[in-house]
DNA sequence: GAGCTTATGTCAGTCACTGACATAAGTCAA
DNA sequence: TTGACTTATGTCAGTGACTGACATAAGCTC
């Protein structure tokens, strides 16, 4: 088979895994996220519960299921930036290049900051699973950018923490206004802060 | 009674949740985090699981049982640093005083050090409970400090998250050096990027 | 000592998550 | 097409974190 068309039965994997995420979506949008169980989900896709845990690792993972989509955004924007523009801004245009996102699937990022606020398990699985595997990612790519050990060198996870926070202020703001603003400019407004810091 | 001699029931209170800390800290450091069982715990320090689950809200929660105590040291520093001082050296001074703590309870900390590294939910929870708790309170010292509001400028969350990710590194270096280093002089280095960024 | 508060034990339950084994569908080569 | 191989799924049984409800005993207060 070629890459550009898989055969059919990656084709029904994707097809269960993508059910999986919007029957979760649906639930949890209905009920919130606790009131939901992993069995609900499963039936919902007419699928077994054992089948759930082999695509998603949690239940918290399935609302995030898009995550490596963004990740790649981060990651592509950053090495395509110019060898002579200051590290900050690359940072700054990398993290913009994710706020995209948010316009194109605004129900699935609005229901993700929305669950957030009020199910710290959600909270928390995307601060430490999510965020801080962007995070490191972007770490290693900015030591790389800079020539230096991301380990001996705090630099590198500074910038990148600093940038994460900025995102999630945006994210925040945007979340409290009903997701009605453009994400967008919300993201640059937050960024701003990172070129001017300590401001 | 007087609030410096707390009655039998709260010293027995206390009691048992030290106890249930130690053992705890005793038993994850011969077997691992994952090989040992909330009622492990519970039997070591002779009371049931339920008491167990009364005293912390989770597995991870007993092992960051002085989480408070580093907090306030934080947030004690921060307040008493003089008003003229430029507030990123009030941020590097308050998270620096959390340092002495790994020089006075070293077995501790290592132990909470190694098992991050090694069990990715011990991790997890440092991450998005321990440190999001402490992020989140220096924020909202940063911006009252600043006269401003945290909701509406990125800026105390962005330095407030720039201080701990240099925290981290400076934690990790102390973890990967076997926890021989002096921590203090690492988080000094490490918060010195904080002072030059973005460098 | 009487009445109130609270830390604990016991019990039963829910639910996230996992290993083992069987099966059917998809793939690929002869 | 057939046969061998791979893999996505179902079924089953289990572990363990965590919780609500109720009873009890210890500590506290007047």
């Amino acid at each position: 088979m070629s890459d550009l068309e898989p055969g059919r039965r990656e084709r029904k994997k994707q097809a269960t895994r993508d059910d999986l995420m919007d029957h979760a979506a649906r639930l949890f949008d209905e009920r919130g996220f606790d009131a939901v169980t992993t069995t609900d989900i499963a039936e919902a896709a007419d699928v077994s519960q054992r089948t759930f845990f082999r695509h998603f690792p949690s239940k918290e993972a399935v609302l995030y299921g898009h995550a490596d989509v963004l990740r790649r955004r981060l990651l592509d924007e950053f090495a395509n930036r110019p060898d002579q523009e200051s590290v900050v801004d690359s940072v700054i245009a990398a993290v913009r290049a994710m706020g995209g996102y948010y316009e194109t699937h605004h129900d699935e990022t609005f229901l993700q900051a929305r669950l957030a606020a009020d199910f710290p398990a959600v909270a928390a699985y995307a601060r430490a699973y999510v965020q801080n595997d962007w995070e490191h990612e972007l770490t290693a790519a900015i030591a790389a950018r800079m020539g230096i050990d991301p380990l001996a060198d705090p630099r590198p996870e500074i910038l990148a923490s600093a940038a994460f926070a900025a995102y999630r202020a945006a994210v925040r703001r945007w979340s409290a206004g009903g997701g009605r603003a453009a994400f967008g400019e919300l993201l640059d407004e937050s960024l701003a802060a990172l070129a001017t810091f300590p401001g």
